[in-house]
DNA sequence: AACTCAAGTTGACATGCATCAAGCGTCAAT
DNA sequence: ATTGACGCTTGATGCATGTCAACTTGAGTT
């Protein structure tokens, strides 16, 4: 909506050893002819439009799926239509690795904008793997990656209030996007202030007056989902280390 | 304190082959063979003490540890000696995957009583799961899983009160512990209150309350770490779906 | 035994954030 | 333009849980 929604084919096909998430994504690392046989095994489809599903959870796991533009959240669906947002994906990240133990999906996927995915076809890869010590040795690395980043989830729903949290989650874009080429302190979320919430612990009503008030302070200027970044350093801090000297709650 | 403290030399020293643990950790699916290959590249040490630590975070990665007997907690310790608990790990759990990533460990790893630990050097372990398909599988599978429990944890500390996380840890410590061939209803807690409070976000008073009512409620019976579960389901249901007719706080 | 210290428990109080409720801007369909 | 739906914002209120403080208990030490 706010966004390039055109997407050329070309962009889609673009072949693993053309695509300039390569550093980020499976193919890190490996030499050139086992890019080749790594791109051999991937699936391309059409692009996918918001709302629709890689998976849902029950579902069982055959591939792993990897944005290569837009992006998806995932979510554990609860039975009364609620739902815990338990993360949200941008181009180079890997959807579906908490489904290999069980065979089967445990949460479900979806994408958030129009989004163009690759599929990897778990089995394939596993065998490809075996005879590529340089791409065992990423996929440990990528899936070793997943269990740093859910420590610091935990970390920051166990320790930090409502005001660390968002300032966490925006700084985390920041740099997340950054890696990917686009700018720091100005981009678009792509998702809810609600999906946002459950996402960080937090209620609707939360997120958005504390959206405001980094506004009020200078950090940030918002309008809907486009926001600027013009504090980022003071973000930063508040995200990090506890405020120390200011609100104490939440030091257990 | 309360329990076995004498380990014969004997038990440490027993083989995978041997081990109870086995059909729980990294041999699960593998040809004798290959177990006996696996078990010639691991390290096994005289037994930690309460205390000792398997690696403090900052460290350089090279090894990841198993537990044989006893328990661990993993925690990410913060400047003013404040600490998050992010995990305890019983015998025939893996602790250190999160640090294959960085080849440095983000977080430390304290043995709560004295303790049998396995060591497995990560580099000769990858060079032999490379060519044992079934190892490299079981490893996918174990990382996964650690992925997906991560899961469970963010759900609880997003959506959960104090209640519940209280439950949704009693009846994990229960069927992990049942898991292991130790009774589901009886057991000894190795962790403090302080550090199930930090692990479950909770302050420690709130913890200590939690216990006394779940003791007038006829749920448990409680005396310092030891644990009697009265009504195993009546915990299960509290830790499972939200109460939905009753406090209804954090249903965002 | 007497002492010490850490861990746990319990009560009183404070507060951050959820909840409830109402209003507003935006977008899409008519 | 009008309508309706939805997402977002803002204000008022209440509660679960954190914080502070005092006391108890148990384990180790002398």
């Amino acid at each position: 909506m706010t966004q390039r929604k055109v997407i050329s084919f070309d962009t889609i096909r673009v072949a693993c050893k053309n695509c300039s998430l390569s550093q980020l994504c499976l193919p890190m690392g490996l030499a050139p002819e086992d890019v080749e046989r790594l791109d051999s095994i991937i699936k391309r489809s059409r692009p996918l439009h918001r709302g629709d599903h890689l998976f849902r959870g029950g579902e069982r796991f055959r591939s792993l799926y990897v944005v290569k533009t837009g992006s998806v959240k995932t979510y554990a669906p609860s039975e009364e239509g609620g739902e815990q947002v338990l993360g949200f994906h941008l181009p180079g990240e890997i959807i579906g690795l908490d489904a290999i133990d069980k065979s089967c999906h445990a949460c479900s996927a979806k994408v958030l904008e129009t989004s163009a995915i690759c599929e990897v076809p778990f089995q394939r890869f596993e065998e490809l793997a075996a005879s590529i010590p340089s791409l065992q040795h990423q996929m440990y690395r990528l899936l070793s990656k997943e269990i740093g980043q859910d420590a610091d989830m935990l970390l920051l729903l166990g320790k930090k209030n409502a005001e660390e949290r968002l300032a966490a989650f925006l700084t985390s874009m920041s740099s997340r996007l950054s890696k990917r080429g686009l700018s720091p302190t100005d981009f678009y979320l792509s998702m809810s202030r609600h999906e946002i919430g459950s996402y960080l612990g937090l209620a609707v009503e939360t997120v958005s007056r504390l959206f405001t008030r980094f506004q009020e302070d200078g950090l940030l200027r918002v309008d809907r989902k486009h926001v600027e970044v013009l504090n980022l350093t003071a973000l930063e801090m508040m995200a990090g280390a506890p405020p120390s000297s200011a609100h104490k709650q939440r030091s257990n």
